[in-house]
DNA sequence: CGGCGCACCTGAGTGC
DNA sequence: TGCACTCAGGTGCGCC
């Protein structure tokens, strides 16, 4: 499901009711995820804590806890987190349940699995955040995201600039959806080399980037299958897709029929007119 | 050492 | 119906 437009409508979502609420009950199930629930820490640290705050970071939601820790959570591709009334049984693919002080539970439900979830305690916190957050690259909208900044991480990379664009540790939170919306917006070929992308391309992927995924966070994010805000209603980003999932259907600028192929195992699309292939790999 | 392929999982969709 | 097969929004490992 989330990329950093998904993953920052759940977090928005979640801001409305989750700050100021403590955790009576922690109830894992029986199946890691990614990495084994961290059951002792979770006991430890976020049990009977007040939640005082929720950041992102790439496409992790940080939950700031009265006491100093930290409860990352990552949703992987089918992750989701849902406030949901205390009384409600649990549904299938729930993972980890939070019982707060109100009499609702937050819930994080992950068919796949791919998801993760940390704890970071409060000695630690500080020192984790910030080895975390070193191996991650700028977030989109922040004023590291310059030409400058891509021009130097990009140089002497001979990479397809989409997955250049995916790459966490080089930007944070794009994903395969709005990596090609992105580059539509932008009008360059996802096969661009990036030590190829000039200066003025740089600024229109910056431009596109930003465009993309604040449209996309206004429209509640994209429901591809099944993604529903923590308010349980889903996005509609969908419908504005260009490219995404549009081979040999009209470009909606061109009408040229969108083309695809597979850049790094990735369901690749673009319009072949809109974003002419100069030099690719 | 950059960059690719693949594994990690379940479920939805398709075609026979 | 049912089965076999493909594909899916992410990440990180091993390998060349």
């Amino acid at each position: 499901m989330p990329e950093l437009p998904e993953v920052e409508v759940t977090r928005l979502g979640l801001l409305q009711s989750l700050p100021g609420r403590r955790v009576k009950k922690i109830v894992c199930g029986g199946k890691r995820l990614r990495t084994p629930l961290p059951r002792a820490l979770l006991a430890l640290h976020i049990l009977a804590g007040r939640i005082v705050a929720i950041d992102r970071r790439a496409k992790y939601l940080l939950f700031r806890m009265d006491n100093g820790s930290v409860l990352l959570i990552h949703l992987g591709m089918t992750g989701k987190l849902g406030l949901i009334p205390s009384a409600e049984p649990c549904a299938v693919h729930d993972h980890l349940r939070l019982q707060l002080d109100n009499n609702m539970d937050l819930r994080y439900n992950d068919s796949r699995r791919f998801g993760s979830i940390m704890v970071w305690p409060p000695t630690e916190a500080r020192q984790m955040e910030n080895a975390f957050s070193a191996r991650l690259g700028v977030e989109p909208f922040s004023r590291r995201f310059n030409t400058r900044y891509l021009r130097e991480r990009g140089r002497s990379k001979k990479q397809a600039v989409k997955n250049f664009l995916m790459d966490a540790r080089m930007i944070a939170g794009i994903g395969n959806i709005y990596a090609n919306e992105i580059l539509f917006g932008a009008g360059i070929h996802p096969l661009s080399p990036v030590n190829t992308i000039s200066d003025g391309e740089w600024k229109r992927i910056i431009h596109s980037t930003r465009r993309v995924l604040t449209r996309a966070i206004r429209a509640g994010g994209s429901t591809i299958s099944d993604f529903l805000g923590s308010s349980g209603n889903p996005g509609y980003f969908q419908l504005h897709f260009m490219v995404y999932d549009r081979a040999g259907k009209q470009c909606r600028r061109c009408s040229t029929p969108i083309g695809k192929c597979i850049v790094g195992g990735r369901a690749t699309y673009f319009c072949p007119t809109c974003q002419p292939a100069g030099q690719t790999i």
